[in-house]
DNA sequence: ATGAGAAATCATAGCGCTCTCATTTGGCCG
DNA sequence: CGGCCAAATGAGAGCGCTATGATTTCTCAT
């Protein structure tokens, strides 16, 4: 590993004008910069990132906190928050909790000491815990919120009411909404998403759950959605929705001529499923993208800015699996 | 921030023994060593990971690259990476490249300086970029086989090669393979197992190809394959094999009954895939934590061991996209 | 007791960089 | 041409920790 005083000495110049050429380019006039440049060349110097952060005390690094990686949704936002904070200068440590509470406390705590920012993605945990980790390191938190920390959330809300409006437009007059997790923040929007909706639209609505957000749950409820009579599903997720798909499908129940179905989230699998997926597309990308630059900000100008939590718009996406009410 | 020189002052010790009584706490007496931890614990007190990165030339922590952690089949991987490190006591540092091979190269020159090791999945990286990386720091190569770096690959070839005995169990006399990219390892894999398996057990195949591995392919694909009059279709992977069981759907042709389907790498999509997909399941899981065993023992000691390339088993999971061949 | 040898602890020099302060250089005006 | 201010560079003290060699404190067998 080359250092800062070989290429200084090989150039002839002290180590504060080589750090400054790397750090500060414009401190230093044109030809020193360009000799030491093509010393740094020759040599194979690159900047210690190290070093550097233990004598700025700032590693350009960004802790990122997640329930489970190798769920689509959680895997588009971290794709996305990665890829926003490259662009920013900085790094990203990524920390899967496989859902499990205690890791995720242990896991952040552990984090805050060696990056700058923390992006908590939709926590398990308590919301007592959460004050503490924000409190030792800029903390900006997705889909979730929890006093006044700086949030960025995407409630299906619009998504939803878009959701019901376009079955009543259907003809549909009876909905079922598959409830998921009764702690998800999550679900708990949808809920109440739903539940509004409905009464506005003056449709009839049948709750069932609460259920894991899971595959075999969406298997389970259909039967009892096919029971209540309704013409119309809404499911907590895509992948609950796929469930019920397959067990319509099984049971020889055709979507979205006998009911039609409708997930939420809009991943990869809405947009693979067959049929094709009606779902209410969460704006993934942005989410990950504001998630970083507010994280960002905060590292630069600590308890600067206005809006502690951002919320952004859904918007339902319709495929194949809705369709008219059949007839009575 | 707490500093070591405070907890030594607070204790009545010097720096080192604070240091041993975290670094190797049986080197102190357990009265000090009590002690120390006591003062510790009251001043809050942490040993700051970068400090330590820089005075022992070791970080902790492994870097992870990937073509594209929104993939199923990658999530996969980087979350039993990520499990695995973390079991190591290490962190992982996670890039990923969006599919771009120049971004490539530039990541992994970045993290080389930052990282003990690196894991690099699939790289799109071209072959001669590849030790030059592996040079600057220790790397185990995931799905690919480069001169003799170290690597653990999962060539489906035993999963393929059942699935064609299933097929031809089932009367199936007639197979075609859809192809994935022309350059993926993993395609050529794949692509040279089918031919043989076909080849021995008399099996008919047609190929078609090369495609993306996305869904779109599958529905490109669906109506070639049908009209060659292949009772059985195995595709590239699952993404690919969803787009197949989409358009046999939209166009009225029953899967099982009138053509069966096979998947590759039996992800999320494979076990949510209506009708569920039988698909030759790739262990994903055991991949990641090979490679993180690999690289950690190549920074333990670095030049030791002997079998450069792991190979891993993979194995036909049958669902319900396969049965019978029709009767001619 | 007492000295040898082991065990525990101390003192401190780095690790590679940045940052402040001091010094030198250069440009420009009276 | 001296003097002054700004621009460019140099010197060196940390950043918080580990690691090495020096020193002190314990064991015991003699």
């Amino acid at each position: 590993m080359v250092t800062i005083a070989e290429v200084a000495a090989a150039a002839g110049v002290s180590p504060s004008t080589v750090s400054r050429t790397f750090a500060t380019p414009d401190l230093v006039k044109q030809p020193t910069r360009e000799r030491v440049l093509a010393v740094g060349e020759r040599l194979g110097y690159a900047p210690n990132p190290i070093a550097r952060s233990l004598a700025m005390g700032r590693t350009a690094s960004i802790g990122l906190l997640v329930p489970d990686v190798a769920n689509p949704f959680f895997a588009e936002i971290v794709k996305a928050i990665q890829a926003r904070a490259r662009g920013k200068g900085y790094t990203a440590f990524l920390a899967d909790t496989d859902e499990h509470e205690s890791e995720e406390v242990e896991l952040a705590e552990a984090m805050v000491l060696q990056v700058d920012g923390l992006v908590l993605v939709a926590p398990r945990m308590a919301d007592e815990h959460i004050p503490a980790v924000a409190a030792r390191c800029p903390t900006v938190l997705v889909n979730r919120v929890v006093g006044d920390l700086r949030a960025v959330t995407a409630p299906a809300r619009d998504g939803m009411r878009q959701a019901v409006e376009h079955a009543a437009a259907l003809g549909h007059r009876h909905c079922c909404y598959v409830s998921g997790p009764r702690h998800s923040w999550s679900n708990q929007q949808r809920q109440e998403a739903m539940r509004s909706a409905c009464e506005d639209a003056g449709m009839r609505l049948t709750e069932f759950g609460p259920f894991e957000a899971r595959f075999d749950s969406g298997v389970h409820a259909a039967d009892l959605v096919r029971a209540c009579g309704a013409t119309c599903v809404v499911a907590h997720n895509d992948m609950v929705a796929l469930g019920l798909l397959a067990r319509f499908s099984e049971r020889g129940i055709a979507v979205p001529r006998e009911i039609s179905v409708i997930g939420v989230d809009d991943t990869l699998l809405a947009r693979s499923s067959n049929p094709l997926l009606t779902s209410v597309r969460l704006p993934l990308s942005s989410l990950g993208r504001r998630a970083v630059d507010l994280v960002v900000d905060l590292v630069m100008q600590p308890g600067r800015g206005a809006v502690p939590v951002m919320e952004l718009d859904s918007q339902l996406r319709v495929r194949r699996s809705t369709g008219p009410a059949p007839a009575a």
